[in-house]
DNA sequence: CCTAATTGCTCTAGTAACTAGAGGTTCAAG
DNA sequence: CTTGAACCTCTAGTTACTAGAGCAATTAGG
């Protein structure tokens, strides 16, 4: 059995935010000592870092939680999984054509200026106009 | 003189986030009618198209500050608005990296499942094992 | 001029995913 | 048996809004 420190430290996770899984549900409540500490089986350590990888993967708890249940079902189809991968990488895929655009704005911005005051400093009136954008961006 | 209505479809910001941004001290508080209702100068409207252009640019509301001030004093240096476009463009690189890590695990992750049982699913694997992943990311 | 529809007002509470701090208790080592 | 680290609960704060309740003001049509 496993102190919440220890798990913590196996896993990557801090120790408010496994209680906080525990709150809402993500993370079975542990059992707990006379003295009412928590107290973790292995499997919980697999579980938490089930949820610290899919989280650096940028999925939502919400997400996350489906992938969860799913996985306690191991008879029930994957489709589901299979749709909540694609859905991200379609997601991830959105996001990065859009920080492309922000990318070459930012360089249009920053490499337009070479004032020292703020009045004539390109910055601000190129953050300010919108039109000058090649690409739209969010 | 604009309803905060008209200054909100002219500028893409919705109403409550108008009456937040004054609430926070962002924006500017706004005349009142004898009936308490905000009216605004043309002025306001330059000022949220800036908000809002930085905004979707991925600018913090405190960097946004810091740039309305700087343009408030057009006397001062232009330094800091250079140092916040630079680090903003720093960051939005750095996301640029990790995403596409991201991407190529997932493309990995979604391409590695033909079953079509959660028991057997690569995908849920995939995902508790990090030891998998090609790049590091986030 | 009156009425109805639209727009406005304030206030509270909720969202995601935690993080920080107060104030107190339990555990493990020596 | 004492001490200090680790644990407990609870509240409140973070960012940038969004939603809803309940009511007031404005504006357009008749």
């Amino acid at each position: 059995m496993l102190t919440i420190g220890r798990l913590s430290s196996e896993s990557g996770v801090k120790v408010p935010t496994i209680r906080y899984y525990e709150e809402i549900g993500l993370l079975e409540e542990a059992e707990r000592t006379a003295g009412n500490q928590r107290r973790y089986p292995p499997a919980a350590l697999e579980r938490l870092r089930f949820i610290r990888h899919a989280r650096d993967l940028g999925l939502s708890l919400e997400q996350i939680e489906e992938l969860v249940e799913l996985s306690n079902h191991p008879d029930r189809s994957c489709t589901e999984a299979h749709a909540i991968a694609n859905t991200h990488l379609e997601h991830v895929r959105d996001r990065l054509r859009r920080l492309k655009a922000l990318e070459s704005e930012l360089e249009r911005i920053t490499a337009s200026c070479d004032s020292h005051t703020a009045g004539e400093c390109n910055i601000l009136s190129a953050i300010s106009d919108h039109s000058l954008c090649s690409g739209e961006h969010d």
